[in-house]
DNA sequence: CTGGTTGCAAACAATTTGCAACCCA
DNA sequence: TGGGTTGCAAATTGTTTGCAACCAG
């Protein structure tokens, strides 16, 4: 497991599209024009995006808001994306390859809002211990990194905050 | 560090209310009821309460919605209270003891929302590593955990959901 | 064909803001 | 007294839902 850089498979053009939509077929789900529009816009995106920040990217007229929202669910609950949070309260969302879970961390820039990606996970023992010492069972964790990447430490400190626009 | 079981002085009435104001007072703040009261409530509460829960704790009249939203701001900014995501876009505030960051972790259980207050953090060496292999300075993180807690265990399953209402 | 999907608008929910009255320092 | 605070209401912003038209299978 490494701890840096954009990861192995994930993202990008990792995804052929044709896999994904195949992917809403075995799930008895339609493809559609704006679902495919959208694992489109996934698929070439290397991090994860808002519901909004995917309206936004889409042509217009692809697809409505109310769309991007259900559809959004409908991905999230067969498992073809993955719904990040990064501490600002708005869902982020990312494509899984299939026959994995998307388990996997980010390091997020406080000033800029870039996002690393980080490969694997390296709390399995930690997370057996707690759950053992607690007796909770079916145990799972979220973790993200935030700091100020090299770009932005050479740069005059503009509006520091969490995480949110940047991108949009 | 121990990685289970209540901490030992966070919460409860580990802080004197008096305390609480005097910091207030120190930040150039006024010492309102309003305040006073929402501060009451956070001492005497064991872990992280929404917003619209301490609404709903105070009595009638004690305070309005908006000024606790007001509220809530200050005392964040203040670094009284830390805000804690527990995955479902509701932030959640705690007391920090005087002088500490309040830095740590929770286990959440995903069908009745209990909370269990992990003591300490151990990701400090992996923060560090991370940090210096993708050149970011400041770095920080957040981490919960989520899984079925004792009792849910022995419980018929209800609707297994992310950490949301339950507590409201 | 036909039920899952979509667009559009309305309904909800969560959070923010304007402003005059109020009250702590 | 004066400026930070508050209550109340209206304005925003984010998310969900009802429903008729649509279209993928």
């Amino acid at each position: 497991m490494s701890t840096h850089g954009h990861p192995a498979g994930r993202a990008a053009s990792g995804h052929p599209l044709a896999e994904l939509t195949a992917r809403l077929r075995r799930g008895e789900r339609k493809v559609t024009g704006p679902r495919q529009a959208i694992l489109d816009l996934l698929r070439r995106s290397q991090h994860p995006l808002t519901r909004k920040q995917v309206f936004a990217r889409l042509r217009a007229g692809d697809c409505d808001l109310a769309t991007v929202y259900r559809s959004m669910q409908v991905l999230e609950e067969m498992g073809i994306v993955k719904r990040y949070d990064f501490g600002d309260g708005v869902g982020r969302f990312e494509l899984v390859a299939e026959g994995e879970d998307g388990h996997h961390h980010h390091l997020i820039c406080t000033r800029c809002s870039q996002v690393v990606e980080l490969d694997g996970c390296f709390l399995a023992d930690l997370e057996g211990r707690i759950a053992e010492r607690n007796g909770f069972r079916d145990i799972s964790h979220r973790l993200e990194f935030f700091g100020i990447c090299p770009t932005c430490q050479t740069t005059v400190a503009p509006a520091a905050r969490p995480p949110a626009s940047a991108g949009d």
